[in-house]
DNA sequence: CGTGCTGTTGAGGACGATCAATGACGGTGG
DNA sequence: CCACCGTCATTGATCGTCCTCAACAGCACG
């Protein structure tokens, strides 16, 4: 998208007032004629299952649509709904505005396609994810993730802001058994020991262990820094 | 898309030579300058791991194209291919006559972008599928999912032409587990217990255990025959 | 000063992976 | 016609990862 086409979409945003972490982005989806942008901080998109849990699908930075699917799928899944993670900006943009836009300007179909196509890359990667044996990899992956799109809008905070229960939601897991990983990684140095936040600080071995391949992000200019890691030629104990 | 969409299309199809089960449908994605179209047979896209574990992400039934990525990601992941699970037809369509397509009939372009939303939905239902519960839910969900989206373009055959290791690599089992699970659901006369092949035999029983909601799949006419099956109101031994 | 929420720790148990071997079937070649 | 082989389905036994339940500590909040 070129900044004429920028400048349009930007036109035709609305404003909302500050949503409060662990407030609903969205209301349950089909009821809303309008498309949700996230300005800044972190939110999710889940589903609630019968038994009352939460699966946690794509995570949402800014300049990432929340609720894109409600636009073009007749009828969308009514138990996926958005959840801030942390205190969030976001503006809305009608349906009848995104059709005016996608009319006139290609390219903001063609964006708003690439912008599809990139959850869905995402979210393939966390279905392999689910599988990478160890835990101990999924939750490294995602972390991984976190970092490496935070990055890509500016964002170079090793802390990553998100609670373990988000984690645990994610990436399949207990929270309990998800303590445990973070407290191994911290063991490890990967992570900080200080505090209970999740704070980074070595991202390369992170990568490492998650066995993290950046690629499907989709963001090139990340790529030479999160490339798949080779394992170094050095020996290294294996579980330390 | 409307027939004269549908023509438009049709004339840029360039049809291939049967591929066999087992072949890969697609090179590596990354080198073809054309997208895949499915035209009878069942289909995969899998990303191959580094243990050389195969994981299939994707199903692809007549009418669908197997690697739309590769033509709006830049760098698509080069780990992902695409296999046929049985015989299979397929045609090619030059990334250039999508392009053209797509500027001359906008609805083109919103079908794909459609396709592409789809797809994510399946991936998100795949995820959820990860935690369901015990592992027969997983592989009951999986085969509904099959014979709802085969009933959806007119394939009524009760029996899903794949192998246990499909499923397994699909539903994230080993192989052995999704044996001992389909004998189970033999044992329900869920499945018929005469052959080797998987012959769905009642299906009302297997959506009840499958917890199955065909709603993602956005295919309203199959949803009536689909919807949430409600626990019956009468009493049933939980495990039977 | 109680009440939640998040993070932390322990013990026991279940589900599913892995390894290993066997059976059923179809094709191929002697 | 039969021996051989490959693929796929089937079965048994063992073991490990991760879940569940339960309890407690720190911290913010009213």
């Amino acid at each position: 998208m070129e900044s004429r086409e920028v400048d349009a979409l930007v036109e035709c945003l609305e404003h909302r007032p500050p949503v409060l972490a662990g407030a609903e982005v969205i209301g349950t989806a089909s009821s809303a004629k309008h498309a949700t942008l996230l300005l800044s901080g972190v939110a999710c998109s889940y589903k609630r299952l019968e038994d009352g849990s939460r699966q946690i699908h794509s995570f949402y930075y800014a300049g990432d649509f929340a609720d894109l699917y409600g636009y073009i799928l007749p009828q969308p899944d009514e138990a996926i709904a958005a959840q801030a993670l942390t205190d969030c900006l976001v503006a809305t943009v009608d349906y009848s505005a995104i059709q005016e836009l996608v009319a006139r300007y290609p390219n903001v179909g063609l964006a708003l396609w690439r912008a599809t196509m990139l959850e869905a890359s995402m979210l393939r990667e966390r279905l392999l994810n689910v599988r990478r044996g160890s835990a101990q990899q999924r939750v490294a992956s995602l972390l991984c993730e976190q970092l490496a799109r935070r990055e890509a809008i500016g964002i170079t905070n090793p802390i990553v802001p998100i609670k373990q229960v988000d984690i645990a939601d994610a990436a399949v897991l207990s929270v309990v058994h998800v303590n445990r990983i973070i407290q191994a990684l911290r063991r490890r140095n990967v992570l900080s020991r200080a505090s209970p936040v999740i704070e980074v600080i070595d991202r390369k071995q992170l990568a490492k262990v998650a066995g993290f391949d950046g690629r499907y992000l989709g963001i090139p200019q990340l790529v030479p820094e999160w490339a798949a890691v080779p394992h170094p030629p050095a020996a290294d104990a294996t579980t330390a």
